[in-house]
DNA sequence: TTCCTTGCAAATCGTTTGCATAATG
DNA sequence: CATTATGCAAACGATTTGCAAGGAA
């Protein structure tokens, strides 16, 4: 029942996160749509984030760090989460599916997706 | 170098943990720990989970409604969220090394661990 | 004109923290 | 005695929301 209507602001950060691989907070959305709309509040951000992810349009995800993020792939894939640097990366394992299915055959519910990331150091972060 | 002195708060607080299996969040465990100490603050109960999950001795899981649960279960394992009724379950997969091996197959940094979590409908609230 | 969207600011709410006091080792 | 833990209340920070004005259908 949305009958959603147009609105630059909005189109402004779907694409913002598009060009972005890194999972930016609402901030980062902010700070980023500001050098376009100079006038866009930290309220709109909010409220479109919100309202493309109950679209599904984008994710937002609850990493460890209080803080959501928002990715615009929403094909099944992992993340990784950097213990030191707090970066967010995607990792590209082929295997999702067989881990939903595993996990159905022994729960009684439906299982619809899951949510996952491995954490600890990225390469960068090892190498110094 | 954490010097660690008894309290018996904290003790009820893990105790309370230990009992249940539907990881409860903080007011949770603030509201039932009352009961035997009517004057613990929550302040008391957030320093201690915070202190315990710094441990290792708890886990802190960031779902999706937006407050922290705890885990007195530490072993690895998965974790099951009902989009519906809210209820956290664990699930006992055979548990994949496999898929940290898999991970980190393809990743240059160094994996120490994974948050999973499926989503989805738990078993009592299809059958309504 | 109707209804969605925005900007602004105030309100929420989970969580953390400063401080004086109590308990532990 | 030295240090950690507590209770209380105030502070914080991320996110949400009410409202009047602006923009899309």
């Amino acid at each position: 029942m949305a009958a959603l209507k147009y609105s630059r602001q909005r189109e402004a950060i779907i694409d913002f996160l598009q060009t972005r691989k890194d999972h930016p907070s609402a901030d980062m959305v902010y700070m980023n749509v500001r050098k376009e709309f100079p006038n866009i509040s930290l309220g709109t951000v909010y409220r479109n984030l919100t309202l493309l992810s109950d679209l599904g349009v984008i994710l937002r995800l609850h990493l460890e760090d209080g803080v959501d993020h928002f990715d615009a792939t929403t094909a099944p894939h992992f993340h990784f989460y950097c213990t030191q640097c707090k970066s967010v990366l995607d990792l590209d394992l082929e295997d999702s599916p067989s881990l939903v299915t595993s996990a159905q055959e022994q729960f009684a519910g439906k299982i619809q997706g899951h949510a996952t990331y491995f954490y600890g150091l990225c390469d960068q972060c090892i190498h110094k």
